[in-house]
DNA sequence: GTGATTGCAAACTATTTGCAGCTCA
DNA sequence: TGAGCTGCAAATAGTTTGCAATCAC
């Protein structure tokens, strides 16, 4: 995939040099833009990026919006997710390691974790399949075994 | 979760008794629409749905597709998923195994698996935290990278 | 009979696009 | 200067909803 990005003037850094690689202009909106979905952390979805965006400048549009984070995802900025159904969530790929999600459907904690057997072996089977891997969605559910359950919600 | 369906005859047995403990009706046109998204294998999308089920009963619109659905998921004969952009795309539970799912991005080619090493893996995180794993959900996402991939669409 | 269901059309939500004016290089 | 960019509004795609007619029980 992409080389990882440590900060945010790496991510700055590498979105001007694909900008200026295809002809393309680094706006001040771009830069807002690219600054407030990598300070946001974790899953945003787009209206709590337009509304944080909008804090720091009052005439984004949507489309503006919309138009960046195509062009964030080409870069690698961003990653872009549907989790079941509703609008799109967005995640910054700087400084954040990979992670899966482990999820307890009685009281509905999440706990992230990291698995480098699992890794590596779903690579071995995108590639048996002739498929190079960009990324992956791994979710766990069950139920707590321990006292910590509260059956919250 | 639920216990197998293991036939046609089972899902709409399921369906009936569903229908009927809710007070529900069945109708002509959820059983025609419950046969047709078990005997269209694989991930179909509404589209694909909706002339097959017209091909049976030229009355039925998206609504009454939309809803019976709804109703099918509830059921559990029916799982939904969204596959990154676009419409989301069904598969009915019926007489399957359970299997992961390898997507090209490109070509939107899936790709059915099943990896014991991962499965195993899995039941030994979800102990290590304290869960007790009832079902899982895995896609792996990349690009094909043989000749096969036709960049359909 | 009567309450659930249907089919249509209209509404809605998330996202994309056309276009006139603006801006960065 | 001028090709790319923006912001608005309008268009689109997928899905949901309101409602009068219809149907299952």
């Amino acid at each position: 995939m992409t080389q990882p990005l440590q900060s945010m003037s790496d991510a700055l850094t590498a979105l001007e040099h694909h900008v200026r690689q295809s002809g393309l202009r680094m706006t001040r909106q771009r830069k807002v833009i690219a600054e407030v979905i990598i300070e946001l952390e974790g899953h945003v979805n787009i209206e709590q990026l337009y509304d944080e965006v909008r804090k720091r400048d009052k005439n984004i549009g949507y489309a503006t919006l919309y138009r960046t984070i195509k062009l964030l995802r080409e870069v690698g900025i961003v990653s872009s997710t549907q989790f079941g159904e509703g609008p799109a969530r967005y995640e910054s790929n700087v400084a954040r390691d990979h992670h899966d999600h482990l999820v307890c459907l009685k009281c509905g904690k999440v706990i992230e974790f990291e698995d480098d057997v699992i890794e590596q072996r779903q690579i071995e089977i995108a590639e048996r399949n002739n498929i190079k891997l960009t990324h992956h969605s791994l979710y766990l559910y069950g139920e707590c075994t321990d006292g910590t359950c509260d059956k919250a919600e």
